[in-house]
DNA sequence: TGAAATATACATTCATGTATGTATATAATA
DNA sequence: TATTATATACATACATGAATGTATATTTCA
């Protein structure tokens, strides 16, 4: 075969994209070739190169689909759509819901997470998954800081200490839920992990 | 040169493994050559073909050196060690500290965490890791369950619930640390990551 | 007919594994 | 104790395969 239409051009691309998704989960980004992609979608190296540079490229392709979740949760407090708990544990719980049960999106957090050693090839990616840390620790430590102020939480701990714990207990959740789904029942409970976090365990 | 006392040769197999774990940590696992760790060590090649199998035959040698430390604290917990909350949360500031601190142990378990991609050659390292993990759930899980049934904590959660919430949580602060020690500042406050993560946050 | 969308062919690099060479530590022996 | 034999601890060289990138051929759409 050579050239087919504009639509079939897109659709293979299409393929490649899915096809290198399909195989980073279950190989690992780094032992996956272009050949094992070019073969899963049924063309050859060839149609790869013409639509993408490299593998990274393909990988920024995938990564760049979907707007980083947390990013977008970070942005969500900074406009300040949440004014107590309550609120920020919605959208808390929103967000993980979307994550998990959006196969796309939960395939392509779990290659960045699970599936991508931190290499130098690829350190850009997680520098800019880094970023979009930041910028959720910055807006939650404000957050909290704000209802310190305003007596709705202990003072006990920093806000910028609560606010990181809350974003390591999320980074894990995900982390421990794309290793192996089983042990971690975040599908059937997400929303009370969430509660879990916020509540006072010790009577 | 050729060959040297036994001692010696103790020696460059150390270096091996020394300059294995580094460049592990430098430039991740799956794009460390061979030639690299023995260029590195100041060796050939040959060297590390006599001493190990192959590449995965040195991570396996890495990681055994440190029984994870995930699994001392499990065994600990199931010894029945902990008696109280206060108890464990001290076993589990003990387990971070010696993580953190112990620079050996943490390049190692920071080699897991981050450096080394979920794919098919290194299944049985994540597979033992996850091992440990269950067995931590396990045990915890218990301890909850005593102390639930004790009215020492809240039931308002399952014990496995809570369990599995703090077990994730270590796990997030542990890969957020290793990931970039800047942002997590568990350093200087391991103590009090614990003791938010138990601590009634909300007034 | 020209350019787009592939396949094909090839050149190159690189990592691996293995075979072999070699010097020497160590043990056996006399 | 001196000598010899052998196993050890590497270095070197080579063979191979695999992955990559690129150049070119081929088809076909527009």
């Amino acid at each position: 075969m050579a050239r087919k239409s504009k639509e079939d051009a897109e659709e293979t691309r299409k393929n490649i994209i899915d096809s290198a998704i399909e195989l980073f989960l279950n190989k690992g980004v780094s032992s996956t070739t272009l050949n094992d992609i070019a073969e899963n979608a049924g063309v050859t190296r060839g149609a790869i190169y013409w639509h993408f540079k490299d593998k990274t490229d393909i990988l920024a392709d995938i990564f760049s689909e979907v707007m980083n979740p947390i990013d977008t949760l970070a942005r969500e407090i900074i406009n300040d759509e949440a004014k107590t708990i309550l609120d920020l544990k919605e959208h808390l719980k929103f967000v993980l819901k979307d994550i998990i049960f959006d196969k796309r999106k939960a395939d392509i957090m779990s290659i960045l997470l699970t599936r991508l050693d931190y290499s130098d090839q690829y350190k850009d990616f997680f520098n800019e998954h880094n970023v979009s840390h930041c910028k959720l620790l910055d807006a939650t430590s404000i957050f909290f800081d704000k209802l310190q102020k305003k007596g709705t939480i202990s003072t006990k701990f920093s806000a910028r200490m609560i606010a990181s714990s809350m974003h390591c207990f999320l980074s894990g959740l995900l982390t421990e839920h794309f290793r192996s789904e089983k042990d971690v029942m975040l599908k059937d409970h997400y929303g009370e992990y969430i509660e879990v976090f916020f509540a006072q365990i010790i009577n």
